[in-house]
This record gives structure tokens, sequence and C-alpha cells, in this order.
DNA sequence: ACCTGAACACCGTTCAAGT
DNA sequence: ACCTGAACACCGTTCAAGT
């Protein structure tokens, strides 16, 4: 049975398949599970064929953060609509997170520092550069999105990471008791309020830059 | 001289003996560099004497998930010092993160549900309960600190993480003619910058939830 | 060019045994 | 109780070889 899928898939390999396939195990397993081996059989091939397409694993994983970031759209400085630029980015951005819950973790650690990842790096922060914030204060604020976002993208996608919950569960009860406040947050926290907590944390910052803005420089010098 | 270093290092084992050897191996060469194997050959016995202590690797990441977060202070709420106390507690958040540069994205992936974790979650969400937002405000609000949070861990610490650069850096000339606005952020994002920009994001965060407070409800409901 | 198979140096972990 | 040594089922990767 398992033979017989391996044969039908006996299809060329080709940088795409194998990213495609990866990303796939990835997310479904997460990062701790995937291996160059087990990606060999689901492609229906010998591990060392990977090989020819990739000098290392890591070379691999590289590809993945290229595909995964490449996806995203490239931002404009646009000057007015910087505000619904950056809402369009950020929904983006959690989208692809939940998208990809097993391979975000890998993102979130890695130097975007390839041509692909500098394109999309260096669209977002023309978009600050463009909203009238000195150049000082436009970095931080980008920075500082960029810490919201990839904490936002790994609460999101942590239930499918390898990290996972403790072996030991604190009980319902004790948590009232011991931990009120934890209690008290839960209700805010779980799956539902995903939505609302990221737009409020989304609403806040671009409020903040907002604010800080020069009040429309009418007055001359 | 090796051998020699081991017959020393012969003391018995504990707990806390093999915890700090952990921690220390793992923020010198990474999370995916340490293995039990090497742990063992640090503290002078077999891989297998650590299972003695915990059930598995696993166990033991958790343990130092315990004492890492057990080190940081349990914030009580205070009512009107909330500002200080959240800047207190960032800060400190932040320093662990960079004495833990390696272990850092272990914590950031990991679910803070074991007794001591609950106990650091309590008292901080205790902080934002009580500053006079309403409830879904202020766990909100708590929320959108822990993203940034997260980012500023990862984000300090990757220089040694398992991330790391990619393979073919881009060159500088080709960095200022095709992604300016990177080129740009440079001088922003480098180094001696992080101290400026996480009190930057702090800033924002901590007046945006200023800002939210009910303006000092004199005239009653 | 594209893919394989055996082999090497690693892993985490089980198990039966030693003190 | 505390620690060990051999063994098992995995890894990523090298290398020499097959088509």
């Amino acid at each position: 049975m398992a033979e017989l899928e391996a044969k039908e898939q006996r299809v060329a390999l080709s940088a795409k398949r194998i990213e495609l396939a990866a990303l796939d195990l990835i997310n479904r397993d997460g990062l701790a599970e995937f291996s160059t081996r087990k990606l060999a059989k689901r492609l229906g091939c010998e591990a060392m064929s990977i090989y020819h397409y990739y000098p290392s694993k890591t070379h691999l994983l590289n590809a993945l953060v290229d595909r995964v970031i490449g996806s995203l759209t490239v931002m404009h400085a646009s000057g007015k609509d910087w505000r619904k630029d950056l809402e369009f980015a950020a929904r983006e951005w959690r989208a692809m997170a939940v998208r990809h819950p097993g391979f975000f973790p890998f993102i979130a650690v890695h130097r975007l520092d390839t041509r692909l990842c500098l394109r999309w790096l260096n669209g977002m922060l023309s978009v600050f550069y463009a909203t009238g914030l000195d150049e000082g204060q436009a970095t931080r604020a980008f920075r500082s999105m960029g810490y919201y976002l990839i904490g936002v993208g790994l609460d999101e996608g942590s239930a499918y990471s390898e990290g996972q919950a403790t072996a030991t569960p604190v009980p319902a009860e004790d948590l009232l008791h011991h931990y009120p406040s934890v209690a008290r947050a839960g209700k805010y926290l779980h799956r539902g309020g995903f939505d609302k907590t990221f737009e409020f944390g989304l609403k806040y910052l671009l409020d903040g830059i907002e604010r800080m803005l020069p009040r429309r420089a009418t007055s001359g010098g």
C-alpha cells in the first residue's frame, strides 16, 4: 500500500516539488519532527536525492524562508496611505504565520538577508520612511512593529510547533485559587480571541505612530 | 588533558549542577548544538546518568524554563505605580533574554504552564488588571506587551542562536543600490541601538495603555 | 545530470546490569 | 539510590557508484 503510493509519486524531483513537500511536512508535524529521510519517503525517493538540489538541510530550509517570505506583497512608499499599507502588510504577515504554524518559528529566528527577503524588508521600511517620522523614529517604529509581529506569529502557531505544553498541566481549580489573574485572562486568550487581540495591538502601534507625526507642518522652519 | 579535567569534575551529580551546565552549554553553542551526550562529557559522566534526574531531554529543558522564568521577580498589583512596575518587569525580561541568548528561543516557543511560570504570569497580569483598564483591554494589553517582549528577546539573542545568517550575504554596495531603505535602517539597528529601540517600543506601549485609561473617573457612573 | 546504497559520526533513549 | 555500557532506531552527510 505504502509502496504503491511511493511508486505513483515517482514523478521527477524538482526544487519546487521538494520545497512544497517540505513545507507541508513541517507545518503538519513541526520542525523538530522534520528530517531529510522523512521528506524523501514522502517524495518517493532516497534521502540523498535531495542533496542534488540543496547542498545541505540548512540550504533547503533557507529556500523555504525565501519561498514563504517571497510570497508576501512587496510594499512601496505611499506617503498618505501608510496606515492602510501597514495594516495590509501586518495582516498578510499574520495570515502567513497562521498558514505556516510549523515553519514560522524558523522564520522568527532567521536573519532575513537574502535578496528576496531584503526586497520585502525594503518595501516595509520605505513605507515607514514615507510616513513623515524622522529617520530614527521611523526605523524604531518599524522594529517595534516587527517585534509585535514575531510574537503574534509564534503565539498563534505555538499549538502546532515543537514547544507544546508541559507534561503535568495545572488543574483548573488550582488555577482559579492560586493564579486568579491567569484564570481571568483565560477567556480572552483562547482561540476565538486571536483576531481581536491582534487587531487591538496593531491599532495601538499605528495610533502611536500617528500621534508621533509632526503636526501637519504648516508654519515653516 | 581532557581526561584529567573530566576526573577533577567527578563531583556528585545533582539537578542543579546538571541544569546550570546545560544552560551554559546552550547559551554558548546554541540549542541545536546541545545534546545529552555533550552535556554528559561536560559534567564528567555518562549520558545515561542524566536520565536518573530527568526522564527525557524534554523534561530537562522544561526544568531550565522553570529555572530561568523562576528567576524573574513576581510582580504584585500595585494600582498607582503600574507604569513603573511594567517598566521594571519588561527590563528584567529583556536582561534575562540577553543573559540567555541560546535558550531564549526555546522559552519563546514554550507554553509557560508550570506552577512557577504561572506564578510569574499571574503577577504580571495582576498589574495589568490593577491599571484601571477594563478586563478585555487589560488582557489584550498584556498580550501585546508579551508579543513585543518575545520579539525583542529573539532579536537581541539571534546573533547567537541557531538561525544565523544566510551563506551568501548581499554585498554592501548592492544593499545601497537595490535596497536603500534597508541600508538606511542599518545604522539604527546595529548593536548599540538596541537599548534605545527597546525603550522606544516600551514607551509606546505604556503610553498607549495610559491613554486608554478612563479619565480619572470623578463624575460617577 | 540525476539518483542511489553503503557507510560514518552523530543523536535520544531502552534495558539489563553494576555499585 | 546512583551510575554505567551495550544496543536500537533514528539523524545529517560523505563518498563512490550507477543510469
